[in-house]
DNA sequence: AATGAATGAGGATTCATTCAT
DNA sequence: TATGAATGAATCCTCATTCAT
């Protein structure tokens, strides 16, 4: 059993992410992910304070993966219109090939939860995280070699990303099928909207 | 008072809107829906089935005042390219002069009435409701007339418009401060991305 | 429309009882009861002070019209065995011609409602109704002429009538089809049992 | 106390038994249950998946200990009067000495619950339980002998055991009071009642 | 007299969290 | 550490009864 060798707290993390992924906060009650993970109600509480902390951290496992998956290979040499591609077409690769995750972190920033961990990051001075990062960097160079329009940052965001995720949304409840010919295509389309 | 003159069921459902927009389904009683709405508990279940069928008549109620906006106006004669402008900027208009509404809609297709909703529309071929219609309109005319890139209609969408709606979120939550300049440079770059 | 000529408080007394019959008292709210009835809610209590008082009354009004039914013919002056033989058939002749008012009463006496009602004849010294009248006064003549065991009153009335009762349901259920003949060999193995 | 030794099942099964029995299924919310069994309502459904499943496992209960009971010493081999006499009277004590247990089953038999068990008994070509098994070899036994009245098994049922129902509650409620010679006297009577 | 909208106490059930073993 | 039985506040919904019209 594949699941044995995991950890308990990785058993209680993906067996947490995989319910509330398909059934929502509420359709996950701890008894339910205790017994899907195969792990006593009581240990989730050994490794998680509540059951909040355990779905703030499931988040954050999941933005630093997909982070790292995107920054792979990402070069900061290369030209802003190649950088941006690179990181788009990451986004959405990776959103299509873990629809799970995607559908826990979509119901996160749609939940008290994700709202309050917005506007922290709104009224964070400092930079907080790596993907805010590195989309800043891409923003900041664009706008000072008048590469793209002169929106704001928060509006940039949208326009580059915004409609990829409705995208993603949509692939993985078989409303469409992409490929990589549809995804140039759709970031092309996007990379349209920012440039000047 | 105002409320007084406004019928109950009228004050069931904005009570219920206001509530949910801003604590979500679930911080939303329905004991607290009754007392915000100076009625009794039993009062909201002869008006509504049940929770969730006042939750949906309340979205229903919602995009109908909004399609009304949204279309005042239109002129199917107009060149495409102003039409989705109207469309568009209605829209985005509509959002920030609505913000309750707007949170409301945002939480209601992010559950699983939302979700329901969505399949049932993907699966229908017959033209359900006016907004698809609307839309719909838009995408053939562009296409046959080879406006816009050749995407699928799904696709057309998310570009068109899924980045309209993190927008209207960030001013909302007060990230950014929208006025008329910034919402026609924003629906442009929109523009950018589906035109051919 | 028959209903039309009704009074209200017997349209109200009849959808009561039919419901009741049917679904039990839970299974019958005073809305429902009201709108069988052709009724407003409201009206109920202007013709009994309260549900109680209702049920109460329906059982009263059956009892009554069974028992009108039962000694319809009766002629004191006939042999013992000859009017047990006529009231035991009336009974369950009644019971299977009203199969609605019998699975009232059925449920009546197992009630707490029936419940009280029987402590109320037990602890009565006087003769309250004419049903325990006639019924006593088998028993007191059967057992001064030494005709029947001897039993104690309410046992006498187990053994003579008691096996009826389960009699009749299982007719009204369609457990079995009761016809005149079935009707004399049973009532008369229940004169044997109690017959010296 | 007694109760500490109880398992929480039995116990709520006992409280729940005991105030159905002297309140009915209304009068008995889970809330007093759950208190009079010195646990949390929780707990109820811990052990039962709802307030259905458990009225249903205590009548089970009941039937089984008392099914025990009256089959206990019971020997096939006995002349048929024997073996009713048995069977009648260890079910008219049983009755007696567990008042509670039978006011309990009275009241499920005359429920929706019970409805539905008859229902089931009637339409069931099999030998569903050992209860029916028994009563139903009593009858063909007697039948193909000649030694009871030529009537269908349903009939034979009431006549034979049905007013012992109403004499048992009689006896319960304190209308009479039974002792071994009136039991005798009184399946004497019901023997004749059957026999030919 | 009649109406039926309004009331809110009461009931069944769920589920995050605790704690004794 | 791990367990899972136990807890009870919180939730949705029902329905007998009232009362303004």
């Amino acid at each position: 059993m594949e699941e044995k060798k995991m950890g308990k707290r990785e058993a209680i993390m993906k067996a947490a992410m995989e319910l509330i992924a398909e059934n929502g906060f509420h359709g996950s009650p701890t008894a339910v992910i205790a017994e899907s993970a195969n792990v006593a109600i009581g240990s989730i509480y050994r490794y998680f304070e509540n059951k909040d902390a355990l779905i703030i951290e499931i988040n954050r496992e999941i933005e630093c993966a997909a982070m790292k998956e995107i920054t792979r290979g990402y070069d900061n040499e290369r030209p802003l219109r190649e950088r941006y591609f690179h990181v788009a077409k990451r986004m959405l690769e990776y959103m299509i090939a873990h629809p799970l995750e995607f559908r826990f972190v979509e119901q996160f920033y749609n939940s008290p939860y994700g709202m309050a961990l917005r506007r922290g990051r709104l009224f964070a001075e400092t930079v907080l995280d790596d993907k805010t990062d590195l989309l800043r960097g891409l923003y900041n160079h664009g706008r000072s070699q008048q590469i793209i329009k002169s929106f704001e940052i928060a509006i940039f965001f949208s326009l580059a990303f915004g409609s990829l995720f409705n995208i993603a949304r949509d692939h993985i409840i078989g409303f469409i099928q992409l490929d990589d010919e549809k995804i140039d295509m759709i970031v092309g389309a996007c990379w349209d909207a920012i440039k000047l």
